[in-house]
DNA sequence: TGTACATCAGTGAACGCGCGTTCACTGATGTAC
DNA sequence: TGTACATCAGTGAACGCGCGTTCACTGATGTAC
């Protein structure tokens, strides 16, 4: 257990990284189902069995690579919600949106891996879903300080309304119920939006992508209750 | 040509519904780029070469399936939208809305198969769009009698107005740019959610997916402009 | 510091599998005269 | 209505391929005394 050993357990966490690179390599080129543990090992220069000295079988590796892309998606929120000023939660807002949209530009495979269809025949282990919820936990902390609307101006239906004082007592206590709502809304479009730009539902429509996107987090933001002087802030931004 | 051979027409035209048929039946057992040409054959007590018969490739089939299921998810809209009072546009945004969700759940595979991932290694040819559209244009036949909104109240950037004023120039001739963007925003929050729910990111949340989603449409309603009394119709609907 | 032993990474062959596609063929169905 | 011919559906064997996983093995790296 002296510095030794410890070359030997860093020359595998080294090649477990670079399995896991060539891996995302493929994911790449080839998508989920068509990741194949011979053509990493080969391109590697390695013979496929030594593959499972590092990952006991195919759906390991495949877990691996989830989870790296949900930690991933959910560093680039997390940093991006620290960088600004954290009073203004309207800049916030849309510097987690398009961090998780520029993560998913960058990374369109590892996006659709998480994000897209399940892959055929792969059921993700419980561990993911820590990982999972990295990036949902960014907009959590944004509900926690976003300004409730007045509520009573478009009430909740009474079965949510049940709901969201459920989780407004439990998981995501001190969220108001209209908050919760909205901000779950607001989520999904943000995932709708990014996944009908990288699967192409939104060719033959508009252009510009990221202006669409802006303004699209622009509305939502409001529609959550993201602050106020955020045009204001918004237009500064864009020029 | 006469009723002879009509019969032999008809023979072959069942025999590629029924191949279709199979082949949907395998996606729903294993995903897309499981689809085994072979599979299909088996399981018709065909051999699989017979298969080239009707399809010339593989990729002919799975375009095939594409087609479909856009043209499923495209008449169910079209249905549910003509179905209720026409002057009552609220009703039909929700009546739209709860179409494609219907159909999505119903046919998970087939919603994935096009709203998901695209299919490693296949390229959609250029007949699926005209496919794609008709769902699309449901919407867009919604936003065409949406009232429009107090646009001043809420001004898009330069950039997002320009090319909305392009498009209701254009393809969406006679729909105002403030409705457009809405419609767009609105459109994607939909499949967000739709997808979320599928895809099973809306595990540990809301645990009555129902009432969410009917939530979203009547906040989305609002949101783009589909009427005013919808409150009450949404209330009595529901009980 | 030196030696005997244990651990571990990587090899290479093999198993058993399923896939898409091609091709020459048989026999049934339809057509023309 | 009957016959010669053309069209078409389906067969069965084969090609060439890649896959995940197992297993007995070699040799290098690390550990204990």
């Amino acid at each position: 257990m002296g510095a030794v050993q410890n070359a030997r357990a860093r020359a595998r966490a080294e090649l477990t990284r670079e399995i896991k690179e060539e891996a995302r390599r493929q994911l790449e080129a080839e998508g989920a189902s068509a990741l194949s543990l011979r053509a990493v090992a080969r391109e590697l220069g390695m013979v496929s069995s030594a593959l499972y000295r590092y990952f006991p079988s195919r759906d390991d590796l495949l877990t691996a690579l989830i989870i790296d892309a949900y930690d991933a998606v959910g560093a680039a929120a997390e940093e991006a919600d620290r960088a600004g000023d954290q009073a203004d939660i309207g800049a916030r807002w849309r510097a987690v949106c398009r961090a998780v949209r520029g993560w998913a530009l960058a990374n369109p495979h590892e996006y659709a891996l998480v994000y897209g269809s399940p892959v055929p025949g792969y059921r993700a282990p419980a561990d993911t879903i820590a990982h999972a919820n990295r990036v949902t936990d960014v907009l959590v902390g944004l509900l926690r300080v976003a300004e409730a609307t007045p509520a009573a101006a478009d009430p909740l239906s009474p079965a949510m309304a049940a709901e969201a004082i459920r989780l407004s007592e439990t998981v995501l206590a001190g969220i108001a119920p209209d908050v919760i709502v909205r901000g779950l809304i607001a989520w999904t479009q943000l995932f709708g939006i990014i996944s009908f730009e990288l699967f192409g539902h939104l060719v033959g429509s508009v252009e510009d992508y990221d202006v669409l996107f802006n303004e699209s987090v622009e509305k939502m933001g409001t529609f959550v209750g993201f602050g106020a002087a955020r045009r204001g802030v918004t237009r500064s931004r864009r020029r």
